[in-house]
DNA sequence: CGCAAGTTTGACGTACATCAAGTAGTGTGG
DNA sequence: CCACACTACTTGATGTACGTCAAACTTGCG
């Protein structure tokens, strides 16, 4: 419905705001090489809505979320949408790997991302051990989310998808009960496979239930984990 | 319903009955290098319906098929399924990266694998930056095929997913009109997130209206791939 | 405060699932 | 080669979870 707009991007180079944290399997923090990656990223600022880059563009960056959050999406031509992933603060994407992307990228909101030209870090990538296991486990952990996602989509009812994706934004942000998520219901449904009214029955179904308690629409207070993680695990609760 | 059971697993070295052909991105066949990566193959034959690995087995192989062909799945507790994969001649599969793998791998039929020790294979990539593009175009590829999956579950009718599927087999398997497809209606329900009946019902449809016509129930002839096309790029057809 | 956008709730429709009964392939033993 | 059983597939009748349409209600921003 809104016209997604590219924003007005404003690249500054080495001004990276946080350290790089990332921990690659094996436990070891490899700091040290991965200052070689912090080198070459440039800080990107997004508005709310605006897309780092659009299904098909050639994919010649790859980002990571500073602050803000970011969807991957693909649009049919009759507008049903389809949401990739979410991307919070600390993850990586648009690591395709591909001549262009299949996806397009859109901030939730006022986000903030650093952007890493594909070339360079291809090339560090085969110079360099750790980095390169990044690489892998970013992409590993890319095609894990998605392959959870296809059995969520393929085989889950509706109130199973809402209890998994709840489940699955608590980890993702902290293992927190009270999370926060900076996407729309409509967000949520795209994610899901499904509409927004079911999404918001689901919710209202879960709040009676006493599932969950809302602060806000925007932020929840987990308050029956068991039930929740029985429900997205495909156990029957009826 | 048939228990699924471990196949007496014959693993021979060395025997690679085929040349490994993959051409990775750039377009150089780069075969001095795969060399390397054949001398550590092991050929290993798995029965119809044995697994490979179950998901939670420690990952510590990657395969390739041969001959035959293989699906990835999992079950949830209650017996629904589905499929993430299914893998044809040529294909690599395993290649999870994670400690434990997260699906199970099954042979659709009589199968020849070969099996490359991940230890191995990641050392190599690590050395050999042929291997590693290898390596990560596979794991592209992976992620890119689980990606479209979840569109064509999120967004798609019945009608649209079985058309994407008939052409995605087409391509995957040469690109003739007239393809064979390895997988039961069972297999193509639980991939496309659908039962047998409503596949079954869908497949009379298209001969009905002419998209395809059978051979057989495994062999199929695309005579409307116009229709095909546009009914699984979302295109209402109606 | 007041409007617009986002969310919730209700009434109703439909695509696909479920249940059930055939029909056609596939392998086995005589 | 055919009879038999077994499994896979097809087709029909019916149910239901979720979608669609529509109207409140709520939230946030100028």
């Amino acid at each position: 419905m809104t016209a997604l707009l590219r924003s007005s991007i404003s690249p500054t180079n080495h001004a990276a705001p946080r350290a790089v944290l990332a921990v690659i399997e094996g436990g070891r923090s490899e700091a040290e090489s991965l200052a070689e990656l912090q080198a070459i990223g440039a800080t990107v600022r997004v508005a709310k809505n605006a897309s780092l880059f659009q299904g098909g563009d050639a994919s010649d960056r790859v980002y990571k979320v500073v602050s803000g959050a970011v969807r991957t999406c693909r649009m049919l031509v009759d507008g049903r949408r389809q949401i990739a992933d979410f991307f919070l603060p600390g993850d990586f994407f648009g690591l395709d790997w591909q001549a262009t992307h299949s996806f397009t990228a859109e901030a939730l909101a006022d986000t903030v991302v650093i952007s890493y030209p594909r070339r360079q870090l291809e090339s560090l990538a085969e110079r360099n051990p750790a980095i390169q296991r990044l690489v892998m486990s970013m992409l590993c952990k890319g095609l894990a989310a998605s392959q959870e996602q296809v059995v969520m989509l393929g085989r889950q009812t509706a109130h199973e998808r809402l209890a998994w994706f709840l489940l699955r934004v608590r980890e993702r942000s902290g293992g927190s009960d009270e999370i926060d998520m900076p996407m729309s219901r409509m967000d949520m449904a795209d994610y899901l496979g499904l509409t927004i009214e079911t999404v918001s029955r689901g919710m209202s179904e879960f709040k009676r239930r006493q599932y969950i308690s809302a602060i806000n629409t925007h932020q929840i207070r987990l308050t029956g984990l068991n039930a929740l993680q029985a429900l997205a695990s495909g156990e029957s609760v009826h």
